[in-house]
DNA sequence: TCGAACGTAAAT
DNA sequence: ATTTACGTTCGA
């Protein structure tokens, strides 16, 4: 899969079973707002989200245009202390994506979620059972927390205006999708809240079914593979495994709670990790880290084959030479088992087409947190 | 497909 | 806290 252009890119992890939240996260929000004509201030729900994801790495060729980043000591860092727009953060997350705002992008990405509704279906439904506005109680504060400071308080921005969007796709849905699942924090400030927020994900279970029940198309979209089989191993079948047990939290908890993310896996100290561990473990793409064993962390050299068994760097090959910035152990040490791909032979059962590769988001968010990262 | 760069786990 | 170096990403 590489770039299409005007077409679309998706994200390796759509086509894995199992994607990640922060593509759902993403689906739902792009979708929202890609097709919405921002003709007022943000309302502070969106401008104040927390977006839970650990997509935070520079879009390709777009080094340092996103003010999500932040850099400390030459290392790019989630700006979770900050508060980036909503808006910003989708702009920002499908830039990375190389998403272009298509419908066969959309209807990817549904299906592979297995979330049996089409873009163009929540086009045509825009979420009439919901009362979102109960929800989101916009209060009175709401009005002067609107995004960027260069306009001023207008009235506050009605809410079906701003939650109409032209394609027809609330954005009252995304929001509360990712509200009900704790995704979307309305005052960050108050963690305790948020926290709490948290636990109302259940409901998010029985929209999710209760959308399931539409079934809908995914036919169309010549060029992108068609839908994902369910590979059983539990597919989700709805946002419930996603949207219950993977990101409960703000990111500005994840501090709190005592997580710790990196290579694609995160534990908590605060609550049993267990079942979090095998959640997690699954939402890796097949054929990286994890999907069997259970979450086997690094391997170690073997210390036994020849090249372990070398005490010195060459100093010449190019892993030595570059030691600065490859981070690679000479050519001449390097452990023979450890060139082997982990997984064995077998692992080249992939499909064929789609980079599989590796878990899509790291993020030193423990970094972060002892690098004080509680200032703007 | 490959090497450079990177993030950070693990070792020290 | 610092160093080593694995696994992943990225661009060519
Ligand atoms: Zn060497
Ligand atoms: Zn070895």
């Amino acid at each position: 899969m590489e770039d299409i252009g005007t077409k679309a890119v998706y994200c390796r992890c759509w086509k894995s079973k199992k994607p990640s939240v922060c593509c759902v996260v993403l689906w739902i929000l792009w979708a929202a707002l890609t097709t919405v004509r921002l003709r007022s201030p943000l309302p502070r729900i969106l401008s104040d989200a927390q977006i839970p994801c650990r997509v935070f790495a520079d879009p390709p060729g777009r080094r340092g245009e996103f003010d999500c980043i932040s850099k400390r000591k030459g290392r790019r860092f989630a700006n979770t202390s900050g508060r980036f727009s909503l808006f910003r953060f989708v702009a920002f997350s499908c830039a990375q994506r190389r998403v272009a705002a298509t419908t066969d992008c959309g209807q990817l990405a549904v299906a592979s979620v297995e979330h049996r509704l089409s873009l163009s279906h929540y086009i045509s439904t825009p979420s009439p059972a919901v009362d979102v506005k109960g929800l989101i109680q916009p209060s009175q504060a709401q009005q002067r927390a609107a995004q960027p400071a260069h306009t001023k308080p207008r009235r506050a921005p009605s809410w079906p205006d701003m939650w109409e969007s032209p394609s027809g796709l609330h954005l009252a849905h995304a929001a509360e999708l990712l509200m009900l699942a704790g995704l979307l924090a309305l005052t960050p400030a108050t963690t305790e809240q948020a926290s709490l927020g948290a636990q109302s994900s259940q409901p998010a279970k029985r929209e999710a079914a209760e959308a399931k029940g539409g079934k809908g198309d995914g036919e169309g979209s010549g060029s992108g593979p068609e839908e994902e089989e369910e590979d059983s191993s539990g597919c989700g079948t709805d946002f419930q495994p996603f949207l219950g047990a993977w990101f409960p939290f703000s990111p500005a908890l994840f501090p709190l709670a005592g997580f710790q993310m990196g290579g694609g896996h995160w534990r908590s100290a605060a609550m049993g990790a267990e079942g979090i561990e095998g959640l997690v473990a699954e939402g890796y793409s097949p054929g990286s880290l994890g999907a069997s064993s259970g979450g086997r962390r690094k391997r170690k050299r073997c210390g036994e084959c020849v090249p372990c068994r070398r005490q010195t760097n060459c100093e010449q090959c190019s892993s030595c030479r570059n030691r600065k910035r490859g981070h690679q152990i000479c050519k001449y040490r390097k452990c023979e088992e450890l060139k082997r791909k982990p997984g064995g032979p077998g692992f080249e059962s992939r499909v064929s087409g789609f980079d599989l590769r590796g878990s899509d988001f790291t993020l030193g968010l423990a970094q972060e947190r002892s690098n004080g990262a509680l200032d703007g």
